[in-house]
DNA sequence: TCCCGCAATAATAAGTCTGT
DNA sequence: ACAGACTTATTATTGCGGGA
């Protein structure tokens, strides 16, 4: 299946975040109008130049949704508004959206689920970092936009950079264009699962890229502002996985990893393989600290908070069982909630059911 | 140098005409 | 009625140039 993708559009002004909100408040749930350009003239006073263009309406086109032609699908927005028999009408997030910011009631954070849900440059920027990538800056953080990239996997995209030739955002989103697509959009289109899904522009091979940093840096200064993005190392940043989890909805952040929790059960079982004695018993102080460092390296949690939570939460949700415990030496590392006799563990894992 | 707004240009869709 | 050619309307994209 071939998408085509228009450049993002979002507010115009960086750091004017309430414009969509703003824009969406002036109109009703139906609006009855043919078109993009005659809602931009007709609800929100633009102006149209003498050949019939709207000037600097970008930002109200990146309401949209998607739209079908005869034999194509093209992705023009972040589904704000779509069309229906009569014109268009707004959808359920834009009231939402409208309705938290008037009530002034976490409306950002509306904001920010709605561009990881559907745009397909803010979800590539989102999975990379979400997925072991890291953001990375030359000198200081969102300057020299040009040669910051993300390292994904030993691969550096760069981002924001125009230039078809370089390993950009188009490489990064036809990378892993199934993931990115998410269920989203996939349901909307009614498009399988297995289907392979191949990102082009509508009127080239490849989307366009003029302009990309201008237009990306915005909702990553949204995230930034919403505390989403932290630093993880010098001048390296990511996503912080439990902001997402809990500001935008755990179905969000699992449209955009691979499953986590089977995952981290392998990887539990890996090290605990690896580090146990003879009889099953292993250092939980060290097992969970390089658990830490593999599953859930940014989180802001001390090691010890992380460790305690991370298997007390197991242990109250049934996931896990101790089925012994002993105090250790001083070499197997602090003990589960900091005691001497529950440094070395013996642990049963159960397997999810469904 | 980088950023951003503007306008020229390319591309596409929709509409109209014309000859069969 | 209906292809196909041609015209017009609208949108997408690029590239220029001013300003910080």
């Amino acid at each position: 299946m071939i998408i085509k993708i228009v450049r993002d559009r979002f507010w115009v002004k960086a750091s004017n975040i309430e414009r969509w909100a703003e824009i969406l408040k002036l109109l009703p749930e139906k609006i009855p109008c043919s078109s993009k350009k005659d809602i931009a003239r007709d609800y929100l006073g633009y102006k149209v130049d003498e050949k019939g263009r709207i000037v600097n309406a970008d930002e109200v086109y990146g309401l949209f949704g998607i739209e079908k032609a005869k034999d194509s699908v093209t992705i023009v927005g972040c589904n704000f508004i779509r069309a229906n028999e009569e014109g268009y009408e707004l959808t359920e997030s834009a009231i939402e959206l409208v309705e938290r910011y008037k009530q002034n009631d976490g409306w950002e954070k509306i904001l920010a689920k709605q561009l990881l849900k559907y745009s397909i440059r803010v979800r590539s920027i989102a999975f990379a970092l979400l997925n072991g990538g890291y953001l990375c800056f030359e000198k200081r953080y969102m300057e020299n936009l040009a040669n910051a990239y993300i390292t994904l996997n030993d691969k550096e995209y760069y981002i924001f950079r125009d230039k078809p030739e370089d390993v950009n955002i188009n490489t990064l989103m036809n990378d892993y264009s199934s993931k990115i697509l998410g269920g989203f959009w996939r349901k909307e289109l009614d498009i399988d699962d297995a289907e392979e899904i191949v990102f082009k522009g509508v009127n080239k091979e490849y989307p366009s890229l003029g302009s990309m940093s201008t237009y990306l840096k915005i909702p990553v200064l949204l995230f930034g502002y919403l505390g989403w993005i932290i630093e993880n190392g010098d001048r390296r940043y990511v996503l912080d996985k439990h902001k997402i989890k809990n500001d935008a909805d755990k179905e969000v952040y699992d449209s955009l990893v691979y499953q986590t929790d089977t995952e981290e059960i392998e990887v539990l079982k890996e090290l605990i393989k690896e580090y146990s004695d003879i009889r099953g018993f292993f250092p939980i102080g060290i097992v969970g600290s390089m658990l830490k460092n593999r599953i859930d390296r940014e989180s802001n949690a001390t090691e010890e908070q992380w460790i305690d939570h991370y298997f007390i939460t197991g242990i109250n949700e049934g996931r896990f069982k101790i089925k012994d415990h002993e105090q250790g030496q001083p070499r197997h590392g602090r003990g589960l909630l900091g005691k001497k006799d529950y440094q070395l563990i013996k642990l049963e894992i159960l397997e999810i059911r469904d």
